[in-house]
DNA sequence: AATAAAAACGAACGCTCGCTCTTTTTAAGG
DNA sequence: CCTTAAAAAGAGCGAGCGTTCGTTTTTATT
């Protein structure tokens, strides 16, 4: 099998960990700053603590039973908080689900800002598929709770979430378009794009099937972005 | 673009849905006589009048807001049923679930019947690949409750819901390894077949991007052929 | 037309839900 | 150490949930 130019090496799962700027802690604290009005508690350093127990209990329980199954008498005895204490924090349950999409946005819109910056094509559409591939593994639980979980939002968050994914499939999508055009031709570049990104959905949304070591993230970026290259000709 | 094999042509999904057995109706028919324990009817003319109209219904609300949020009296609102007559037809909520499993059992079964009396891996492919595209569109709402309520089962039947998906992937993994074999080699297998796996449900996931007439979904096949067969090569 | 079985009805039940609110405890600055 | 504002506590509330069951209506058979 003859390797193609692009696949391998670039940028690993474990570099990019390194950079990635949001730890447990700092991302609660972003998502405190951008949720003044849905939180009620106002010292960042409580917000933080009673976040953080919040969303851990949440995404132990919510993939087993589902969000609406989820009570919040549930969540106290997985928090140790007290109703007074969640309700200060979140102000209603459905927050919890608003807050977990704004984080989606954030990660999702940091992702898409890198690989603008990457003026060759080719180097930007390994920054999209890798930042998104390794960015949705590490905030994994938000990924899969707001896929899973979009029609437990508000009507205008549910639209929301979705133009975030047809956001990322526009911008894969136009990437490949531009890359095809310097080769003959190959698959409509949407085949390719919708391709892309469930093979990256795919990660996040069945963790079960990579928990073991198995295939690195690494190895799956690689096959991922060389099926890409591979259908330009 | 060069045109490979096993692309283009073979079986077309308007002649897969001329054969395919379960209309309607005729679903029910099964769902009722191998789910009679689950179902206080005892007619068959009535069983499938009201469960059509339940399932109707179910698959109507669910998509909006999801099955545990869906009350029963959504339900008899939606159907014009009385509470006794949903409960002498399903016995309690959570078999309507336990119902849309079997159903996607029923049809995943068939796929895999149908594709192992083929005897050449190619044709094999192919006949698993389509069976699966063309059934899952077919019994959509089924297939798509499933995969975004299986929590909502209870967890006996959330295993069988997960093995149903793993046995998928096997077999189309068999079949692309055996393929692998006659040429040099590719990728990995089972990352071939989640591939195939993931563009199919992409498919049943997200109606609302295939609904206008678009790509028609006997392109589609032929291009998650295409893509699996190049990549032997 | 009479009868018995099956199906449909819908008010009522007990329970759990998300949420509120009064009270108590904790933390931080002077 | 006192003060005061923020945070935590948790009993209690009304609404709405899934389910039951005594009754009525429909269906099929004689």
């Amino acid at each position: 099998m003859i390797k193609e130019s692009n696949s391998s090496n670039g940028l690993t799962f474990a570099e990019f960990k390194n950079h990635f700027p949001y730890s447990e802690d700092a991302l609660y604290a972003v998502l405190f700053s951008r949720n003044k009005e849905l939180i009620g508690i106002r010292r960042e350093k409580f917000a933080v603590r009673n976040l953080k127990k919040i969303f851990r209990a949440t995404f132990k329980l919510v993939p087993k039973i589902g969000f609406q199954a989820m009570s919040l008498r549930d969540l106290l005895s997985e928090t140790g908080l007290s109703m007074g204490g969640v309700y200060l924090t979140i102000t209603n349950k459905e927050n919890i689900a608003v807050i977990v999409k704004d984080a989606v946005t954030l990660g999702c819109d940091d992702i898409v800002r890198n690989a603008r910056e990457e003026t060759d094509p080719g180097k930007a559409l390994e920054c999209l598929v890798k930042g998104y591939l390794f960015a949705s593994l590490l905030l994994q639980p938000w990924f899969y709770f707001l896929y899973f979980e979009t029609r437990s939002l508000p009507q205008a968050h549910q639209n929301d979430s979705k133009s975030l994914e047809r956001a990322q499939a526009t911008e894969l999508e136009q990437l490949i378009r531009e890359l095809q055009k310097q080769t003959s031709n190959g698959y409509p570049p949407e085949f390719i794009a919708t391709m892309a990104l469930s093979m990256i959905q795919e990660r996040y949304l069945k963790p079960w099937k990579y928990k073991q070591p198995a295939q690195s993230v690494d190895d799956y970026a690689d096959n991922c972005l060389q099926l890409i290259h591979r259908s330009f000709s």
